[in-house]
DNA sequence: AAAGAACTTAATACCTGGTACTAATAGCAG
DNA sequence: CTGCTATTAGTACCAGGTATTAAGTTCTTT
């Protein structure tokens, strides 16, 4: 035997799930069996083939395209009153945070903040054109961040303010005041 | 005739961008045409089989996932002088816009801005505590943005004053005052 | 060493959703 | 009726499988 069986499957399943769109015969190769022997594996492992595997990788994204705005929030929307207040989770993971010492990036939680505080604007086009933000704790790896979002004052020109606390349980950890453009297509980012 | 040709075609180029899912017999179906004219329309528009479609969907998708690790400096650090001053480029590409409207989100040109000024620290630990930033101009797809860091003030207490601007050409379209910490582990994100 | 189980490979028929090509037919205009 | 476009039909072939049966090949266990 090159690799025992168990120690094949293993690999096989790892390989699949970081590349979707791998053949048969091309696993036949790179593990040097036949490609019969790829396929009993498939079925033990109940792993679908390679067309199914890409539809479902696909049909994923649909998903995502479908609840746009949703998906264009960092970190899941639990809560959205439009125009009055929005809450959305986050839970640090490895690419959030500094990989030196596992505390998460400030432009994370500025994401997370920022993100909601868009979405939380009931118009076409919202953008932010300023924020004044603090960060008074630091958030470590494998913590869930809570945002609270909620809108302080609807101006005449289109413009609103929002202010968003973030807390990890009971501490406040982020905060900013928002001010984000709404409707027409002439001013800021 | 059902319905036209050219009719036919531009509603079949419509339905299968809304749902690429769809095959050949189920759109001669929708159609009341034989799947041979399905065939030929496609050709004619220059669609591809669904397997292909699909296959498109997918890897879109999987682009998207990996880009969306926002994880170490965003941008392309061209410049650095530790504690003085440092510059990064920064190409809008599609993960960093609204697909809306194709404008840049706010977070990414502040995670260019702060990562550049995170950056520029010469220390072991650098965190950023507070920030004021305005977005004075839309970014959109296909820009590059050239942020510009410079350290305004080192202080005492282990906080160090940096200011960001970011142009497109000569446009400035953002600019922040970050007070970034230093050294300890005390304190902010 | 021989038997038996577990694992691997081979071979074949069949499936879906096509491509590529040729040929026949329908519908209408001049 | 001729000619032209649009449509339909039919056939051969392909990729990337499923499903099944059968034939090796190891490995182990007695």
């Amino acid at each position: 035997m090159r690799v025992p069986k168990k120690e094949r499957q293993r690999l096989l399943q790892e390989t699949i799930e970081h590349n979707p769109f791998i053949k048969d015969d091309e696993l036949s190769k790179q593990f040097a069996v036949s490609i019969q022997t790829i396929r009993l594996d498939r079925m033990e492992l109940k792993i679908p083939e390679v067309r199914e595997r890409i539809k479902h990788v696909a049909s994923e994204h649909l998903d995502e395209v479908k609840s746009l705005a949703m998906s264009e929030v960092i970190g899941d929307m639990i809560d959205l009153k439009l125009d009055e207040s929005a809450i959305s989770v986050l839970d640090m993971e490895r690419e959030h945070v500094f990989s030196r010492n596992e505390i998460a990036r400030g432009h994370v939680l500025f994401a997370q903040a920022n993100s909601l505080a868009v979405a939380l604007i009931d118009d076409e086009l919202a953008l932010t054109t300023k924020a004044e933000i603090r960060f008074s704790r630091q958030v470590h790896l494998g913590e869930r961040v809570v945002a609270k979002a909620r809108v302080v004052k609807l101006r005449r020109d289109g413009r609103t303010d929002v202010s968003v606390d973030s807390y990890v349980g009971e501490e406040c950890v982020f905060s900013g005041d928002f001010t984000i453009y709404r409707r027409g297509e002439e001013e800021q980012v």
